[in-house]
DNA sequence: TTTACTTTTGACAAATAATGTCAAGATATA
DNA sequence: TATATCTTGACATTATTTGTCAAAAGTAAA
């Protein structure tokens, strides 16, 4: 199980890419890159598009590892997570079928 | 399936608790309970947890209604989203126990 | 160790978003 | 109509997010 940030860190090095390289490509300074990678951050979704792009990521998938990383680190404290997360399953099935 | 603000409007008007009244109960203006029942506005964490009070309601149950609301509302126009929230589940998991 | 290069850190500024306030408008009811 | 409640929207304030930069720290080769 791996966080948003581990994976583009592994995918950048395994592909020699430098973070000011990285950083030039999708347009951030490469402070940036390195604290969305160690976590200390959160990446904006453009970032998430354009680091697929740069790095030949398959975007859908990174973007589910994104959005489900927020949410994550949204409610991981709370004692009723995993309650919280089947209701939001609920809410997303029941409300995109009533409008 | 009800969302936040139509839980507890439902329960204010149940109780005949004017908007005024609830919003003096919970030190704020009236405005932001009505944005706040009818979901053009969130809630702060803290209001959740006064509203429950003031209505006496569970305030567990009604967090993990505020929760799931804003995890949903968050994802819910993502192709996606049902994979996203169960990936997420996987990662609140996963860290938990891995520190 | 020195040098050259990469990454990390933290302070700060700028931009964006969230929140609160208020008064006027709308709605409902007697 | 008169009274009370609720809604709306513009605006101010506050908080959070995001970006910038330079210095510090880390890395590896000569």
């Amino acid at each position: 199980m791996n966080r948003f940030g581990d994976i583009i860190r592994k995918k950048r090095e395994g592909k020699g890419v430098l973070l000011r390289q990285l950083a030039a490509m999708i347009d951030v300074d490469a402070a940036i890159i390195s604290k969305i990678e160690r976590g200390e951050r959160k990446a904006r979704r453009e970032q998430v598009e354009r680091i697929a792009e740069a790095l030949d990521m398959d975007k859908k998938k990174l973007m589910i590892e994104y959005l489900s990383d927020n949410i994550a680190y949204e409610i991981i404290a709370e004692d009723s997570a995993m309650d919280v997360l089947k209701v939001a399953e609920d809410k997303v099935k029941y409300f995109r079928q009533n409008k």
